[in-house]
DNA sequence: CAGATATTTCGGCCATTGCCGAAGCGTCTC
DNA sequence: GAGACGCTTCGGCAATGGCCGAAATATCTG
Protein backbone atom coordinates (compact mmCIF):
# COMPACT_ATOMS: atom_id res chain seq x y z
CA UNK A 1 0.00 0.00 0.00
CA UNK A 2 1.99 3.22 -1.11
CA UNK A 3 0.13 5.39 1.19
CA UNK A 4 1.77 3.37 3.77
CA UNK A 5 4.98 4.04 2.98
CA UNK A 6 3.98 7.90 2.25
CA UNK A 7 2.80 7.75 5.78
CA UNK A 8 6.11 6.32 7.58
CA UNK A 9 8.14 8.41 5.54
CA UNK A 10 6.47 11.86 6.97
CA UNK A 11 6.68 10.21 10.53
CA UNK A 12 10.02 9.58 10.37
CA UNK A 13 10.87 12.89 8.93
CA UNK A 14 9.55 13.94 12.16
CA UNK A 15 11.16 11.38 13.62
CA UNK A 16 14.55 12.82 14.01
CA UNK A 17 15.86 14.92 17.10
CA UNK A 18 17.53 17.38 14.84
CA UNK A 19 14.50 17.41 12.40
CA UNK A 20 11.89 18.19 14.94
CA UNK A 21 13.63 20.45 16.84
CA UNK A 22 13.41 22.76 13.30
CA UNK A 23 9.87 21.88 13.14
CA UNK A 24 8.65 22.87 16.67
CA UNK A 25 10.95 25.86 16.35
CA UNK A 26 8.34 26.70 13.29
CA UNK A 27 5.44 26.07 15.01
CA UNK A 28 5.13 29.50 15.76
CA UNK A 29 3.89 29.96 11.97
CA UNK A 30 7.04 32.47 11.31
CA UNK A 31 9.40 31.83 8.88
CA UNK A 32 13.39 31.45 10.19
CA UNK A 33 16.08 31.05 7.76
CA UNK A 34 18.48 27.95 7.59
CA UNK A 35 21.51 28.88 9.61
CA UNK A 36 18.65 30.29 12.46
CA UNK A 37 17.22 26.58 12.14
CA UNK A 38 20.82 24.78 12.22
CA UNK A 39 21.69 27.19 15.41
CA UNK A 40 18.20 25.77 17.54
CA UNK A 41 18.76 22.21 16.28
CA UNK A 42 22.39 22.51 17.70
CA UNK A 43 23.72 20.97 14.11
CA UNK A 44 26.04 22.46 11.49
CA UNK A 45 24.63 24.58 8.40
CA UNK A 46 25.33 21.86 6.11
CA UNK A 47 23.85 19.07 7.81
CA UNK A 48 20.61 21.42 8.68
CA UNK A 49 20.93 22.23 4.45
CA UNK A 50 20.31 18.25 3.69
CA UNK A 51 17.11 18.04 6.52
CA UNK A 52 15.51 20.75 4.95
CA UNK A 53 15.75 20.22 1.55
CA UNK A 54 14.02 16.78 2.47
CA UNK A 55 11.48 18.38 4.81
CA UNK A 56 10.59 20.49 1.76
CA UNK A 57 10.56 17.53 -0.89
CA UNK A 58 8.10 15.80 1.34
CA UNK A 59 5.68 18.86 1.67
CA UNK A 60 6.29 19.63 5.41
CA UNK A 61 7.92 22.83 4.83
CA UNK A 62 7.66 25.60 2.09
CA UNK A 63 10.45 27.87 1.30
CA UNK A 64 10.78 31.35 0.29
CA UNK A 65 13.82 32.90 -1.27
CA UNK A 66 14.99 36.31 -0.16
CA UNK A 67 18.42 37.54 -1.75
CA UNK A 68 20.98 34.99 -0.18
CA UNK A 69 18.24 33.83 2.49
CA UNK A 70 16.02 31.26 2.49
CA UNK A 71 13.32 31.73 4.51
CA UNK A 72 11.47 28.57 5.82
CA UNK A 73 8.30 27.52 7.01
CA UNK A 74 5.69 25.41 7.79
CA UNK A 75 3.88 24.03 4.79
CA UNK A 76 -0.47 24.06 5.88
CA UNK A 77 -2.14 24.25 9.00
CA UNK A 78 -2.51 20.34 8.82
CA UNK A 79 1.46 20.16 9.42
CA UNK A 80 1.32 22.42 12.66
CA UNK A 81 -1.96 20.36 13.72
CA UNK A 82 -0.01 17.24 12.85
CA UNK A 83 3.01 18.48 15.10
CA UNK A 84 0.45 19.42 17.79
CA UNK A 85 -1.61 16.23 17.98
CA UNK A 86 2.04 14.43 18.41
CA UNK A 87 3.26 16.17 20.90
CA UNK A 88 -0.41 15.78 22.82
CA UNK A 89 1.03 11.89 22.64
CA UNK A 90 4.43 12.76 23.41
CA UNK A 91 3.29 14.65 26.49
CA UNK A 92 4.44 11.95 29.32
CA UNK A 93 1.01 11.46 31.93
CA UNK A 94 1.54 13.79 34.63
CA UNK A 95 3.58 12.14 37.54
CA UNK A 96 6.61 11.45 35.67
CA UNK A 97 6.25 14.94 34.15
CA UNK A 98 7.67 16.43 37.09
CA UNK A 99 10.94 15.42 36.84
CA UNK A 100 10.84 16.81 33.05
CA UNK A 101 9.70 20.19 33.95
CA UNK A 102 13.22 22.07 34.59
CA UNK A 103 14.97 24.52 31.82
CA UNK A 104 13.89 27.64 32.14
CA UNK A 105 13.32 27.43 28.04
CA UNK A 106 10.86 24.71 28.84
CA UNK A 107 9.11 26.75 31.84
CA UNK A 108 8.50 29.50 29.72
CA UNK A 109 6.79 27.19 26.75
CA UNK A 110 4.52 26.20 29.19
CA UNK A 111 3.60 29.36 30.71
CA UNK A 112 2.48 30.91 27.31
CA UNK A 113 3.58 30.06 23.76
CA UNK A 114 1.74 30.30 20.46
CA UNK A 115 0.41 27.62 19.10
CA UNK A 116 0.66 28.03 14.94
CA UNK A 117 -1.82 30.82 14.94
CA UNK A 118 -3.52 30.54 18.58
CA UNK A 119 -2.31 30.94 22.17
CA UNK A 120 -1.35 28.25 24.35
CA UNK A 121 0.15 27.32 27.85
CA UNK A 122 -1.06 28.74 30.91
CA UNK A 123 -2.19 31.59 29.28
CA UNK A 124 -4.35 29.99 26.55
CA UNK A 125 -5.81 27.69 29.09
CA UNK A 126 -6.54 30.77 31.77
CA UNK A 127 -8.44 32.88 28.62
CA UNK A 128 -10.98 29.76 27.64
CA UNK A 129 -11.57 28.87 31.16
CA UNK A 130 -12.18 32.87 31.91
CA UNK A 131 -14.47 32.67 28.62
CA UNK A 132 -16.07 29.47 29.72
CA UNK A 133 -16.44 31.26 33.42
CA UNK A 134 -17.91 34.39 31.68
CA UNK A 135 -20.44 32.46 29.85
CA UNK A 136 -18.87 34.20 26.75
CA UNK A 137 -18.01 30.36 25.24
CA UNK A 138 -18.85 27.06 25.68
CA UNK A 139 -16.71 24.44 25.25
CA UNK A 140 -16.78 20.08 24.85
CA UNK A 141 -15.00 17.82 23.52
CA UNK A 142 -16.54 17.83 20.00
CA UNK A 143 -16.16 21.59 19.52
CA UNK A 144 -16.88 25.06 20.88
CA UNK A 145 -19.93 27.66 20.72
CA UNK A 146 -19.22 31.61 21.42
CA UNK A 147 -22.34 32.98 23.34
CA UNK A 148 -24.43 36.33 22.26
CA UNK A 149 -22.22 37.84 24.93
CA UNK A 150 -19.17 36.07 23.55
CA UNK A 151 -19.78 37.22 20.01
CA UNK A 152 -20.57 40.94 21.82
CA UNK A 153 -17.23 40.48 23.36
CA UNK A 154 -15.30 39.80 19.68
CA UNK A 155 -16.99 42.77 18.40
CA UNK A 156 -16.50 45.29 20.98
CA UNK A 157 -12.43 44.11 20.92
CA UNK A 158 -12.88 45.11 17.52
CA UNK A 159 -12.51 41.68 16.20
CA UNK A 160 -14.35 41.11 12.66
CA UNK A 161 -16.43 38.65 13.49
CA UNK A 162 -18.63 38.80 10.20
CA UNK A 163 -16.79 35.67 8.24
CA UNK A 164 -17.24 33.19 11.23
CA UNK A 165 -21.00 33.49 11.62
CA UNK A 166 -23.27 31.03 10.45
CA UNK A 167 -26.07 32.19 8.21
CA UNK A 168 -27.98 29.20 7.51
CA UNK A 169 -30.99 27.89 9.02
CA UNK A 170 -31.20 26.94 13.12
CA UNK A 171 -27.71 28.13 13.68
CA UNK A 172 -28.15 31.75 12.62
CA UNK A 173 -25.59 33.87 14.43
CA UNK A 174 -24.02 31.20 16.01
CA UNK A 175 -20.19 31.16 15.69
CA UNK A 176 -18.05 28.43 16.26
CA UNK A 177 -14.65 27.69 17.64
CA UNK A 178 -12.39 24.76 18.09
CA UNK A 179 -11.31 23.57 21.43
CA UNK A 180 -7.47 22.61 21.00
CA UNK A 181 -6.16 19.65 23.96
CA UNK A 182 -3.22 21.50 25.03
CA UNK A 183 -0.36 19.20 25.52
CA UNK A 184 1.61 21.04 28.44
CA UNK A 185 -1.62 21.70 30.41
CA UNK A 186 -3.98 18.54 29.42
CA UNK A 187 -6.78 20.98 29.00
CA UNK A 188 -8.37 22.48 26.14
CA UNK A 189 -7.66 26.17 24.93
CA UNK A 190 -9.07 28.18 22.47
CA UNK A 191 -8.45 27.15 18.58
CA UNK A 192 -9.96 27.73 15.41
CA UNK A 193 -10.74 31.52 13.53
CA UNK A 194 -11.74 32.85 17.15
CA UNK A 195 -8.25 31.59 18.74
CA UNK A 196 -6.22 32.94 16.28
CA UNK A 197 -8.36 36.61 15.78
CA UNK A 198 -7.69 36.16 19.61
CA UNK A 199 -4.30 35.73 19.69
CA UNK A 200 -2.93 38.41 16.81
CA UNK A 201 -4.93 41.02 18.55
CA UNK A 202 -3.06 40.28 22.01
CA UNK A 203 -0.08 40.47 19.36
CA UNK A 204 -0.91 43.91 17.97
CA UNK A 205 -1.88 45.24 21.12
CA UNK A 206 1.28 44.83 22.83
CA UNK A 207 -0.09 42.49 25.27
CA UNK A 208 2.25 39.56 24.38
CA UNK A 209 5.77 39.86 23.37
CA UNK A 210 7.62 36.99 21.22
CA UNK A 211 10.58 35.80 23.27
CA UNK A 212 13.70 35.55 21.08
CA UNK A 213 13.49 32.22 18.33
CA UNK A 214 11.40 30.10 20.21
CA UNK A 215 7.19 30.34 20.31
CA UNK A 216 7.25 31.04 23.56
CA UNK A 217 5.44 34.21 24.22
CA UNK A 218 5.82 37.04 27.69
CA UNK A 219 2.85 38.84 29.05
CA UNK A 220 3.57 42.39 29.13
CA UNK A 221 2.30 44.62 32.10
CA UNK A 222 -0.12 46.23 29.22
CA UNK A 223 -0.72 42.79 28.88
CA UNK A 224 -1.52 41.69 32.40
CA UNK A 225 -3.52 44.52 32.90
CA UNK A 226 -5.75 44.19 29.88
CA UNK A 227 -6.34 40.37 30.54
CA UNK A 228 -7.39 41.15 34.18
CA UNK A 229 -9.63 44.07 32.94
CA UNK A 230 -11.02 42.54 29.99
CA UNK A 231 -11.24 38.65 31.24
CA UNK A 232 -10.50 38.66 34.95
CA UNK A 233 -6.94 36.37 34.88
CA UNK A 234 -5.05 37.49 37.55
CA UNK A 235 -1.87 37.86 35.75
CA UNK A 236 -0.40 35.03 39.27
CA UNK A 237 -2.09 32.41 37.59
CA UNK A 238 0.00 32.70 34.10
CA UNK A 239 3.37 33.55 35.81
CA UNK A 240 2.89 30.68 38.18
CA UNK B 1 14.50 20.59 26.17
CA UNK B 2 12.80 16.97 27.38
CA UNK B 3 9.79 17.59 25.40
CA UNK B 4 11.78 17.35 21.95
CA UNK B 5 13.59 14.39 22.97
CA UNK B 6 9.54 12.84 23.63
CA UNK B 7 8.55 14.25 20.89
CA UNK B 8 11.29 12.55 18.40
CA UNK B 9 10.84 9.66 20.25
CA UNK B 10 6.92 9.24 18.96
CA UNK B 11 7.55 10.15 15.64
CA UNK B 12 10.17 8.24 14.94
CA UNK B 13 7.95 5.14 16.48
CA UNK B 14 5.41 5.70 14.06
CA UNK B 15 7.87 6.36 11.61
CA UNK B 16 9.28 2.60 10.63
CA UNK B 17 7.23 1.38 7.98
CA UNK B 18 6.49 -2.01 9.99
CA UNK B 19 5.35 -0.19 12.97
CA UNK B 20 3.18 2.13 10.66
CA UNK B 21 1.50 -0.88 9.12
CA UNK B 22 0.78 -2.16 12.46
CA UNK B 23 -0.34 1.19 13.94
CA UNK B 24 -2.94 2.07 10.72
CA UNK B 25 -4.26 -1.90 11.21
CA UNK B 26 -4.52 -0.93 14.66
CA UNK B 27 -6.76 2.42 13.38
CA UNK B 28 -10.13 0.35 13.23
CA UNK B 29 -10.22 0.63 17.26
CA UNK B 30 -10.02 -3.18 17.88
CA UNK B 31 -7.49 -5.60 19.55
CA UNK B 32 -5.34 -7.48 17.40
CA UNK B 33 -2.60 -10.43 18.79
CA UNK B 34 0.97 -10.03 18.42
CA UNK B 35 0.93 -12.54 15.50
CA UNK B 36 -1.91 -10.72 13.27
CA UNK B 37 -0.06 -7.67 13.24
CA UNK B 38 3.26 -9.61 12.07
CA UNK B 39 1.71 -10.93 9.67
CA UNK B 40 0.17 -7.94 8.58
CA UNK B 41 3.32 -6.02 8.74
CA UNK B 42 5.03 -8.56 6.88
CA UNK B 43 7.71 -9.34 9.20
CA UNK B 44 8.41 -12.41 11.89
CA UNK B 45 7.18 -12.43 14.87
CA UNK B 46 10.27 -12.14 17.31
CA UNK B 47 10.40 -9.05 15.06
CA UNK B 48 7.33 -7.70 15.91
CA UNK B 49 6.92 -8.50 19.30
CA UNK B 50 10.01 -6.10 19.82
CA UNK B 51 8.19 -3.39 17.87
CA UNK B 52 5.10 -3.88 20.33
CA UNK B 53 6.89 -3.75 23.24
CA UNK B 54 8.95 -0.25 22.62
CA UNK B 55 4.75 0.98 21.16
CA UNK B 56 3.46 -0.22 24.24
CA UNK B 57 6.38 1.01 26.49
CA UNK B 58 6.00 4.63 25.13
CA UNK B 59 2.07 4.81 25.42
CA UNK B 60 0.84 4.27 22.02
CA UNK B 61 -0.40 0.83 22.36
CA UNK B 62 -2.03 -0.79 25.13
CA UNK B 63 -2.22 -4.49 25.67
CA UNK B 64 -4.55 -6.91 27.28
CA UNK B 65 -3.47 -10.31 28.31
CA UNK B 66 -5.81 -13.47 27.68
CA UNK B 67 -4.80 -17.02 28.04
CA UNK B 68 -2.30 -16.83 25.49
CA UNK B 69 -3.13 -14.29 23.42
CA UNK B 70 -1.84 -10.51 23.87
CA UNK B 71 -4.87 -8.15 22.23
CA UNK B 72 -2.68 -5.19 21.22
CA UNK B 73 -5.16 -1.78 20.62
CA UNK B 74 -4.07 1.75 20.12
CA UNK B 75 -3.50 3.66 23.93
CA UNK B 76 -6.32 6.34 23.54
CA UNK B 77 -8.04 8.42 21.02
CA UNK B 78 -5.14 10.72 21.13
CA UNK B 79 -3.06 8.47 19.31
CA UNK B 80 -5.53 7.56 16.96
CA UNK B 81 -5.93 11.73 15.98
CA UNK B 82 -2.26 11.67 15.68
CA UNK B 83 -2.04 8.96 12.77
CA UNK B 84 -5.33 10.61 11.27
CA UNK B 85 -3.57 13.97 11.11
CA UNK B 86 0.05 11.91 10.02
CA UNK B 87 -1.87 10.65 7.10
CA UNK B 88 -3.51 13.79 5.99
CA UNK B 89 -0.04 15.22 5.84
CA UNK B 90 1.46 12.05 4.12
CA UNK B 91 -1.60 11.98 1.64
CA UNK B 92 -0.17 13.43 -1.70
CA UNK B 93 -1.85 16.35 -3.86
CA UNK B 94 -4.52 15.13 -5.73
CA UNK B 95 -2.57 14.98 -9.16
CA UNK B 96 0.04 12.97 -8.12
CA UNK B 97 -1.93 10.71 -6.13
CA UNK B 98 -3.23 8.71 -9.12
CA UNK B 99 -0.60 6.45 -9.58
CA UNK B 100 -0.56 5.55 -6.31
CA UNK B 101 -4.82 4.52 -6.20
CA UNK B 102 -4.01 1.43 -7.97
CA UNK B 103 -4.31 -1.49 -5.44
CA UNK B 104 -7.83 -3.23 -4.67
CA UNK B 105 -6.84 -2.81 -0.88
CA UNK B 106 -6.38 0.77 -1.21
CA UNK B 107 -9.18 0.95 -3.65
CA UNK B 108 -11.71 -0.43 -0.72
CA UNK B 109 -10.02 1.49 1.82
CA UNK B 110 -10.98 4.76 -0.06
CA UNK B 111 -14.71 3.55 -0.61
CA UNK B 112 -15.39 3.09 3.06
CA UNK B 113 -13.69 2.78 6.30
CA UNK B 114 -13.66 3.24 10.07
CA UNK B 115 -11.21 5.88 11.23
CA UNK B 116 -10.94 5.07 14.95
CA UNK B 117 -15.00 5.13 15.65
CA UNK B 118 -16.32 7.28 13.00
CA UNK B 119 -16.51 6.35 9.43
CA UNK B 120 -14.56 7.62 6.88
CA UNK B 121 -14.25 7.48 3.19
CA UNK B 122 -16.59 8.62 0.05
CA UNK B 123 -19.28 6.87 2.47
CA UNK B 124 -18.09 8.85 5.16
CA UNK B 125 -17.99 11.91 3.04
CA UNK B 126 -21.05 11.44 1.32
CA UNK B 127 -23.34 11.26 4.74
CA UNK B 128 -21.92 14.19 5.95
CA UNK B 129 -22.51 15.57 2.42
CA UNK B 130 -26.30 14.18 2.66
CA UNK B 131 -26.49 15.35 6.34
CA UNK B 132 -25.50 18.87 5.32
CA UNK B 133 -27.47 19.11 2.12
CA UNK B 134 -30.96 18.11 4.41
CA UNK B 135 -30.18 20.85 6.46
CA UNK B 136 -29.57 18.54 9.33
CA UNK B 137 -25.82 19.27 10.00
CA UNK B 138 -23.66 22.44 9.63
CA UNK B 139 -20.07 21.77 8.85
CA UNK B 140 -17.66 24.79 9.43
CA UNK B 141 -13.78 24.49 9.52
CA UNK B 142 -13.62 25.14 13.04
CA UNK B 143 -16.87 22.92 14.32
CA UNK B 144 -20.50 21.18 13.48
CA UNK B 145 -23.93 21.69 14.96
CA UNK B 146 -26.62 19.56 14.34
CA UNK B 147 -29.92 21.57 13.73
CA UNK B 148 -32.96 20.92 15.22
CA UNK B 149 -33.98 18.78 12.40
CA UNK B 150 -30.81 16.63 12.76
CA UNK B 151 -31.42 15.82 16.50
CA UNK B 152 -34.84 14.73 15.79
CA UNK B 153 -33.16 12.71 12.86
CA UNK B 154 -30.80 10.88 15.47
CA UNK B 155 -33.58 10.64 17.94
CA UNK B 156 -35.60 8.63 15.50
CA UNK B 157 -32.75 6.14 15.01
CA UNK B 158 -32.35 5.72 18.24
CA UNK B 159 -29.20 7.25 19.02
CA UNK B 160 -29.77 8.39 22.64
CA UNK B 161 -28.25 12.07 22.41
CA UNK B 162 -28.93 13.51 25.78
CA UNK B 163 -25.05 13.17 26.64
CA UNK B 164 -24.53 15.49 23.32
CA UNK B 165 -26.65 18.04 24.12
CA UNK B 166 -25.35 20.89 25.63
CA UNK B 167 -27.37 22.48 28.52
CA UNK B 168 -26.14 25.73 29.69
CA UNK B 169 -26.85 29.40 28.80
CA UNK B 170 -27.64 30.19 25.16
CA UNK B 171 -26.49 27.16 23.54
CA UNK B 172 -29.24 25.28 24.73
CA UNK B 173 -30.32 22.02 23.50
CA UNK B 174 -27.46 21.97 20.38
CA UNK B 175 -24.98 19.20 19.91
CA UNK B 176 -22.17 19.95 18.58
CA UNK B 177 -19.98 17.62 16.23
CA UNK B 178 -16.54 17.81 15.11
CA UNK B 179 -15.37 18.01 11.14
CA UNK B 180 -12.63 15.46 10.56
CA UNK B 181 -10.84 15.97 6.62
CA UNK B 182 -10.95 12.97 5.10
CA UNK B 183 -6.44 12.03 4.07
CA UNK B 184 -8.30 10.44 0.87
CA UNK B 185 -10.99 12.70 -0.13
CA UNK B 186 -9.61 15.65 1.57
CA UNK B 187 -13.19 17.04 2.38
CA UNK B 188 -14.22 16.73 5.99
CA UNK B 189 -16.46 13.83 7.24
CA UNK B 190 -18.50 13.66 10.63
CA UNK B 191 -16.47 12.90 13.72
CA UNK B 192 -17.13 13.45 17.37
CA UNK B 193 -19.84 11.74 19.14
CA UNK B 194 -22.32 12.17 16.41
CA UNK B 195 -19.94 10.21 14.61
CA UNK B 196 -19.19 7.41 16.55
CA UNK B 197 -22.87 7.19 17.02
CA UNK B 198 -23.85 7.05 13.37
CA UNK B 199 -20.93 4.51 13.07
CA UNK B 200 -21.81 2.24 15.36
CA UNK B 201 -25.29 2.21 14.38
CA UNK B 202 -24.10 1.67 10.51
CA UNK B 203 -22.65 -1.68 11.96
CA UNK B 204 -25.19 -2.74 14.88
CA UNK B 205 -27.83 -2.37 12.14
CA UNK B 206 -26.14 -4.52 9.54
CA UNK B 207 -25.44 -1.52 7.09
CA UNK B 208 -21.97 -2.21 6.98
CA UNK B 209 -19.30 -4.83 7.98
CA UNK B 210 -15.57 -4.87 8.60
CA UNK B 211 -13.70 -6.48 5.65
CA UNK B 212 -11.11 -8.91 6.79
CA UNK B 213 -8.12 -7.59 9.03
CA UNK B 214 -8.06 -3.91 7.40
CA UNK B 215 -10.27 -1.29 8.40
CA UNK B 216 -11.92 -0.95 5.61
CA UNK B 217 -15.60 -1.39 5.37
CA UNK B 218 -18.16 -2.65 2.72
CA UNK B 219 -21.97 -1.37 2.31
CA UNK B 220 -23.99 -4.79 2.53
CA UNK B 221 -27.65 -4.13 -0.09
CA UNK B 222 -29.50 -3.63 3.44
CA UNK B 223 -27.40 -0.87 3.99
CA UNK B 224 -27.41 0.45 0.78
CA UNK B 225 -31.58 0.53 1.19
CA UNK B 226 -30.82 2.50 4.48
CA UNK B 227 -28.66 4.69 3.73
CA UNK B 228 -30.58 5.76 0.32
CA UNK B 229 -34.06 6.08 2.21
CA UNK B 230 -33.02 7.48 5.14
CA UNK B 231 -30.15 10.08 4.11
CA UNK B 232 -30.48 9.76 0.33
CA UNK B 233 -27.32 8.49 -0.64
CA UNK B 234 -27.06 6.61 -3.89
CA UNK B 235 -24.97 3.53 -3.46
CA UNK B 236 -23.47 4.41 -6.81
CA UNK B 237 -21.72 7.35 -5.28
CA UNK B 238 -19.97 5.34 -2.63
CA UNK B 239 -19.41 2.30 -4.79
CA UNK B 240 -17.51 4.27 -7.07
C1' DC C 1 36.15 43.42 -8.24
C1' DA C 2 37.38 41.56 -3.53
C1' DG C 3 35.77 39.98 0.69
C1' DA C 4 32.02 38.43 3.63
C1' DT C 5 27.91 35.81 4.35
C1' DA C 6 24.29 32.22 3.35
C1' DT C 7 23.60 27.96 1.49
C1' DT C 8 24.42 23.68 -0.94
C1' DT C 9 27.05 19.46 -2.60
C1' DC C 10 30.29 15.77 -1.92
C1' DG C 11 32.72 12.11 0.54
C1' DG C 12 33.63 9.32 4.20
C1' DC C 13 33.03 7.95 9.15
C1' DC C 14 30.29 5.94 12.57
C1' DA C 15 26.16 4.86 15.47
C1' DT C 16 21.66 3.28 15.34
C1' DT C 17 18.50 -0.05 14.50
C1' DG C 18 15.65 -3.21 11.84
C1' DC C 19 15.89 -7.97 10.70
C1' DC C 20 16.03 -12.95 11.38
C1' DG C 21 17.55 -17.68 13.45
C1' DA C 22 17.81 -20.05 17.62
C1' DA C 23 16.30 -20.81 21.97
C1' DG C 24 13.50 -20.01 26.29
C1' DC C 25 9.09 -19.25 28.76
C1' DG C 26 4.16 -19.35 29.57
C1' DT C 27 -0.55 -21.26 28.22
C1' DC C 28 -3.77 -24.31 26.16
C1' DT C 29 -5.16 -29.06 24.55
C1' DC C 30 -5.32 -33.86 24.34
C1' DG D 1 2.47 -34.82 31.24
C1' DA D 2 3.57 -34.41 26.24
C1' DG D 3 3.00 -31.71 22.52
C1' DA D 4 1.40 -27.56 20.13
C1' DC D 5 0.99 -22.76 19.99
C1' DG D 6 1.80 -17.77 21.05
C1' DC D 7 5.03 -14.81 22.44
C1' DT D 8 9.45 -13.11 24.08
C1' DT D 9 14.63 -12.74 24.67
C1' DC D 10 19.27 -13.07 22.86
C1' DG D 11 23.00 -12.60 19.49
C1' DG D 12 24.89 -11.29 15.33
C1' DC D 13 24.51 -9.39 10.61
C1' DA D 14 23.73 -5.76 7.40
C1' DA D 15 21.89 -1.49 5.79
C1' DT D 16 20.15 2.87 6.63
C1' DG D 17 21.09 7.41 7.65
C1' DG D 18 22.86 11.30 10.50
C1' DC D 19 26.98 13.89 11.12
C1' DC D 20 30.89 16.79 9.95
C1' DG D 21 35.01 18.74 7.12
C1' DA D 22 36.14 20.48 2.82
C1' DA D 23 34.94 22.80 -1.08
C1' DA D 24 31.74 24.93 -4.53
C1' DT D 25 27.94 28.30 -5.65
C1' DA D 26 25.21 32.40 -5.05
C1' DT D 27 24.27 36.84 -3.13
C1' DC D 28 25.24 41.08 -0.78
C1' DT D 29 28.60 44.84 0.67
C1' DG D 30 32.21 48.02 0.29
Amino acid sequence: MASNAMFAEVAALAGDPARAGMLQALMDGRALTASELARIAGITPQTASGHLARLTTAGLLAVEQQGRHRYHRLASPAVAQMMESIMLVASPPEPARRKFTIGPRDAALRAARTCYDHLAGRLGVALADALVAGGQVELAKDGGLMTDAGVALLRQLGIDVDPMVRRSTSARGRVLCRPCLDWSERRPHLAGAVGAALCSLSLANGWIRRIDGTRAVAVTPKGERSYRELFGICGGEVAH
